[in-house]
DNA sequence: AAAGGGTACAACCGCATCGGA
DNA sequence: GTCCGATGCGGTTGTACCCTT
């Protein structure tokens, strides 16, 4: 490859991966787990350097990862997610279990841009989404906001101990401000995939009767506010529906 | 059989983002 | 508020392999 490398790699090996490192780089992850990729190579023995690592454990060695041919359904879901999302290939891997964004951005661009096409269908490429300078400044001022709350949360914790929460995964905030209230009252953790919440898209409580509210039950949430977006990208609407059709 | 072109996919790169200091 | 290191992401490239001539 014609372009500079990234970091020092004096002396680091590069290309495709042997067995050897294959083997070296499986164990140390198992004996040691995930993460602090920049030292993980020394540790490891590994003459790598750590982004290699992580790509060859994202992208091949992981034991979650699912091998084989891409199935129709799973294509007809890529299809489907790429239409609503662009190229988010991760956004889209994570809908796709056992499959990375790596092997689906490849599967896309060598053979589903050419099927569609020779469809007759028009592909556009979305461009990636970017957080707007607002919504930029707007993390850097929440960031305080959050240290605040972060500590608060952790001193209740500590009085709480172990405290029963349900876990939604909520969006990254940049417009949103979330709010999940429990059908039934009674109990926000209780079970039961099929209990409707309610999902706030107000921004705050003062202006929470200018959005719209929608009804999902836990398991959409779930899935559905994974996602990395803001209001104004006008994605809402779009998503909501697409999504709508993806679960019925 | 050999050469050339096309394809698939692993790997690399630069940049964006995040969180901590 | 700013800086910096770590990580994640998407675009791009290299190359082994397959197919066609």
């Amino acid at each position: 490859m014609g372009r500079a490398p990234c970091c020092s790699k004096v002396g680091l090996h590069r290309g495709p991966w042997t067995a050897k490192e294959d083997a070296l780089l499986t164990d140390f992850i198992q004996s040691h787990g995930e993460g602090n990729w920049r030292s993980l190579p020394k540790r490891a023995g590994l003459l790598r350097c750590g982004k290699s690592c992580r790509l060859r454990w994202m992208n091949y060695l992981r034991p979650d990862i699912k091998r084989g041919n891409i199935n129709q359904d799973e294509e007809d879901l890529i299809i489907r997610l790429h239409s609503l999302l662009g190229n988010r290939w991760s956004l889209i891997a994570g809908r796709l279990p056992g499959r990375t964004d790596n092997e689906i951005k490849n599967y896309w661009n060598s053979h589903l841009i050419k099927k569609l096409k020779s469809q007759g269908i028009e592909v556009t490429l979305k461009a990636r989404l970017r957080r707007s300078k607002a919504t930029q400044n707007e993390h850097t001022k929440n960031k305080k906001d959050r240290r605040k709350k972060k500590k608060s949360i952790l001193a209740v914790e500590e009085i709480n101990e172990v405290v029963p929460r349900t876990e939604i995964h909520a969006p990254k905030p940049t417009r949103f401000k979330p709010t999940i209230v429990s059908s039934n009252s009674t109990n926000s953790s209780s079970q039961g995939s099929d209990q409707k919440v309610e999902h706030r898209t107000a921004a705050s409580e003062e202006d929470k009767d200018d959005f719209t509210w929608y009804n999902f039950s836990q398991d959409q949430v779930g899935m559905f506010f994974d996602y990395d977006f803001s209001y104004e990208d006008g994605l809402f609407e779009n998503v909501y529906q697409e999504y709508s059709q993806l679960l019925s």
